[in-house]
DNA sequence: CTTTTTTTGTGATTTTAATAACTTAAATTT
DNA sequence: AAATTTAAGTTATTAAAATCACAAAAAAAG
């Protein structure tokens, strides 16, 4: 089937001809596009044909069609609901970015075992913990983002997944443990960060 | 030479052995450690030796030594310090992180060209934008965290580069454009997001 | 002291991803 | 209208990463 990276890869393209389109293109070519997202123009070519995605000879491709064609491909035309864990520094960030909703992505509510954090400023509701299985349940939701403490990550984890939670965006610096048809995307802003500082050094 | 992705799970290693060692734990099997990172014991094993680390058969690796034995090739042992461009959210999450602190990792200083987002409580000190060059070259920083909006990254990165920074963690939805020399890291929040939700909903 | 067990360390194999090279079709030029 | 140019689409090649398999060493057991 496709790897994480192609699909990663093609949600990159989708992003950068949206913002393309925005400035007023209306054809771009794969050399172009792999210049502005970074990889190279063959693996562009190369990935848009795997899904079947066709270009025009000569003129490129219409970045309007280009983008639906992704869209079609990854199930964007819709909004995706998720929901968010954890309502430290992360968390706000998360809740107050304005780039998913552009991307059609809605962080549709937050929780926190602490109500105190239910009182700060955030752009989405924000619910106790014990509320969790009701909404996951009421909302059809079937992705979550977890930015709570890594001592709690992994107890987190295994509610949503009891809850019917299919794919977690896990901000805690922990490896979590699930079953294999649940799919987890760790981010792990220390050792990221780690290895640009090793790799500056170096250069 | 060694590459990223090695690089990355080096220092994965590095943290989940420190969380290891504060539960009282003395030495670890890499099949144990592989459990816990989320990678295979032969391919712990193999990063291990590439790094001309060494454990000791039928015991396993003593955790204290294998620390210091990945710090040695990191260069963790002594404090890193980096810089902070974009006071947003995300620019708090990252000031106000713990987890850097715990690794070793000073973020020193933040940089924002809105002076009004300087009076935050914020737990580094902030600077105005116009101070940056200054900064980085009396403090010999050589790593920058960008948290911009899309639209001014470039010209943040420009001018980082220009004042000597080699290397970057890109939290703006866009690829940077820069010299060979340098090292860049994107976090792309939303492309991370979106290739879950996909993922979660094909499985 | 010998045998067995267990876990590291590494060489061989397989799989996967990236790059390069080439073919084809569409547009432009002459 | 034929020739040329250009960029998509595809096949072949190379490189890299991950997995598998096994040898060697250390510890434990008999």
């Amino acid at each position: 089937m496709h790897s994480k990276h192609e699909i990663l890869r093609l949600f990159r393209y989708r992003i950068c001809l949206i913002g393309l389109k925005n400035i007023g293109f209306e054809y771009v070519y794969s050399y172009y596009l792999g210049e502005e997202v970074g990889v190279s123009a063959e693996q562009i070519r190369k990935d848009l044909s795997k899904f079947g995605i066709k270009g025009k000879k000569k003129s490129g491709y219409h970045i309007e069609q280009l983008i639906k064609d992704i869209e079609g491909v990854t199930g964007k035309d819709e909004p995706q609901n998720v929901i968010l864990v954890g309502m430290g520094n992360v968390g706000l960030a998360i809740a107050n970015n304005y780039d998913f909703v552009k991307h059609n992505i809605n962080v549709i509510a937050g929780f926190d075992i602490n109500p105190i954090k239910l009182k700060k400023k955030y752009k989405i509701p924000v619910f106790p913990t014990s509320k969790m299985e009701e909404f996951i349940k009421n909302n059809n939701v079937f992705t979550a983002i977890i930015s709570v403490p890594a001592l709690s990550a992994q107890e987190v984890c295994d509610q949503l997944i009891s809850y019917g939670i299919k794919g977690i965006l896990n901000f805690a610096p922990r490896n979590l443990k699930t079953p294999e048809n649940i799919f987890v995307n760790n981010i792990n802003l220390c050792s990221e960060l780690s290895s640009v500082i090793y790799l500056a050094r170096s250069s």
